[in-house]
RNA sequence: GGGGACGUAGCUCAGUUGGUUAGAGCGCUGCCCUGUCACGGCAGAGGUCGCGGGUUCGAGCCCCGUCGUCCCCGCCA
């Protein structure tokens, strides 16, 4: 018996034809001498009728089928008469009589349906991740990866990107992320480390003159998951060789806008830009959500005379922010607020400033007035105004921006807090849904606290601007160096990250010894990089975005669980497999390992 | 490494101040049913209350430990 049509196809148009229809019970309702069974498969699902009268086989085999056995139907599709009609079905306005019915296969009664919309926990769904795969909401997620991945290859081919594949087994570089390592069974002792990213066989491609680079990568990361992290993820990786900072921008919104197309959404470019400065400034975080309105100072309101009344520190930003359409909060809840807040400060020395509170007061009435024109706040907006106490210091170790990103936070927090209330985190399927924004101008280094040294804030191939470096301050004022690197980032969460990579020899080596790398050290590690910069490099520079992140956002999921067909748990462990799993002896010794036990 | 939430039937969950035989809905099994589409009706099966220890006359409930899942911080160039 061979398929004639797939479930969710036939329409009133086919009456009268006979199909051949092959699927999983989705659900059967027995009516005695009358069976019907839902027939589902990737395309939707078809009601087949079974009607002792006319087929008294089928009908017997109908009584011994139950959910997720499959089935081969053959009979012929019915107009549905009058008030029989499913509305809410895409194929409701037909039915197949059955003729013949095959039992292809049997099933047990699964742990949890695949016809419900109920998620069912997620130690059950990710161990029977067939079972959960099979749910029409994965189905589609999984649709929708696929079409977001070929917009996103057919746009970059087009472009005249090459899709080249770099190694999964390459060499382990001691920075970024920790490395998960393959150990060597040829060379005792030596370890291959799967990448995190293809940045430097990429970078190499560029030297090679293949002037466009792109690839849908398997990248890996040894580090805690998150919902928005796992282990290994997927990035749309690409490199071009003489590049503005605008071209790569350029190609970036070009296949963004194609990967949105491919799911209905229709974007407007170019995005907005903004230096990192400026979104520190304002969103207390170098990954802006631009759905929600910005922080603003309110140095300008709180003159030196309101500070001294206040007890408020004279030389640090005041800075408020507004979370639209909270409404009116009881007196108990404004409490409980006030105190998770300042509880949630510690003793940074930040509090809040109560403007509901101010304005019962005569003497402090018009600063709330102003407080609440500057914020162009609502009368059923949440009003947070966040004041550094007298004697808080300007800066907090090195980061003399402590204060913008503490606020930031909490903005992020409260939104998330009152998200149902503003309902801007929720999906409509609009282009509004999507606030996109470039983050550029990182800084070049990074302060480790801990170990004391300054780290690349990107990676060590970041060009920084060519003033900084005319300046001289790569050695004299690293927290002051501008890299030309970027980040896309979407809704509040980091999409993607590049820069334009530095393409002589001697800036290489200067960034390595100014990141503390001693020039031997520089030469073990990237020797072969180096050497590479000196056989006539380009000026390129590229972007790696996720894919995952891309497709866990348009499909409104808040997981990459649901976009990942087998993803890990939080504790990255596969619970279909069951991986991370011991190996036997043999392969231990074969790959010259042993297990130690510490204590 | 740290913080938080959860863990009771196959699934989703309830279980009061520690007190008799641990419940509900869905699912499952059997029987009945010719127009259902979350079909309906009748009957029934199904429990190591995550695991270990402790307190108590008595523990699903209290205490200690442990395991698992999820979320967050650290970490993620």
């Amino acid at each position: 018996m061979q398929r004639t049509h797939t479930c969710g196809v036939l329409r009133v148009e086919q009456d009268g034809q006979d199909v051949v229809l092959m699927g999983w019970v989705n659900r059967r309702r027995d009516h005695g001498n009358l069976i019907f069974l839902d027939v589902r498969d990737r395309t939707g699902i078809t009601q087949v009728v079974l009607d002792k009268e006319i087929s008294g086989t089928a009908h017997a085999k109908a009584e011994a089928a139950r959910s997720e056995f499959v089935v081969a139907v053959k009979g012929r599709v019915r107009r549905r008469q009058a008030g029989l009609e499913n509305p809410n079905m895409a194929t409701g306005g037909i039915e197949v009589v059955a003729h013949e019915l095959l039992l292809l296969n049997e099933a047990k009664t699964p742990p949890f349906s695949p016809a419900e919309d109920a998620i069912s926990n997620e130690e059950v769904r990710l161990k029977y991740r067939y079972l959960d795969l099979r749910r029409t909401e994965m189905q589609h997620n999984f649709e929708l990866r696929h079409k977001v991945a070929r917009a996103i290859r057919n746009y970059l081919s087009d472009e005249g990107f090459l899709e080249i594949e770099t190694p999964f087994m390459t060499r382990s570089t001691p920075e970024g992320a920790r490395d998960y390592l393959v150990p060597s069974r040829v060379h005792a002792g030596n370890f291959y480390a799967l990448p995190q990213s293809p940045q430097i066989f990429k970078q190499i491609l560029m030297i090679s003159g293949f002037d466009r680079y792109f690839q849908i990568a398997r990248c890996f990361r040894d580090e805690d998951l998150r919902a928005d992290r796992q282990p290994e993820f997927t990035q749309i990786d690409l490199e071009m060789t003489f590049p503005q900072q605008e071209t790569i921008f350029h190609v970036v919104e070009g296949f963004l806008t194609a990967a949105f197309q491919a799911a209905g959404i229709a974007l407007t470019t170019p995005f907005v830009r903004m230096t990192y400065d400026d979104a520190i400034k304002n969103y207390g975080i170098d990954k802006p959500d631009m759905r929600l309105p910005a922080m603003i100072s309110l140095t300008d309101e709180l003159t030196p005379e309101l500070r001294e009344t206040l007890k408020i520190e004279q030389a640090l930003p005041v800075l408020g922010f507004v979370i639209p359409g909270v409404g009116a909060l009881s007196g108990t809840a404004r409490k409980g607020l006030l105190e998770e807040v300042r509880g949630g400060f510690g003793d940074c020395g930040l509090d809040l400033l109560d403007v509901v509170r101010l304005k019962t007061n005569a003497s402090f009435a018009p600063l709330a007035a102003a407080i609440e024109t500057k914020l162009a706040a609502s009368p059923d907006d949440l009003l947070v105004v966040v004041t550094p106490k007298l004697g808080t210091p300007a800066k907090w170790n090195h980061d003399s921006q402590w204060i913008y990103k503490r606020v930031g936070a909490l903005r992020l927090q409260l939104a998330q807090k009152f998200a149902d209330k503003h309902g801007r985190f929720a999906k409509t399927g609009t282009e509004a849904d999507y606030k996109f924004v470039w983050v550029t101008d990182f800084p070049m280094y990074e302060w480790d606290e801990e170990a004391k040294v300054w780290n690349a804030a990107h990676h060590p191939f970041t060009s920084p601007h060519e003033e900084d470096i005319r300046a001289g301050r790569l050695t004299s004022d690293k927290g002051a160096v501008r890299a030309l690197a970027y980040d896309i980032v979407l809704n509040g969460t980091e999409l993607g990250s590049g820069s334009i990579r530095i393409h002589r020899q001697d800036v290489q080596a200067e960034i390595f010894r100014s990141l503390g790398m001693r020039d031997e050290e520089a030469k073990e590690r990237f020797g072969f990089f180096l050497d590479a910069l000196e056989y006539g490099t380009p000026p390129h520079g590229g972007i790696a975005l996720g894919l995952d992140r891309i497709v866990m956002i348009l499909a409104g999921a808040t997981s990459l669980r649901e976009v990942i067909a087998f993803p890990k748990t939080a504790k990255a462990i596969d619970l279909m497999v069951d991986a991370p799993s011991p190996v036997s002896e043999q392969q231990m010794r074969e790959l010259h390992l042993r297990t130690v036990t510490r204590s």
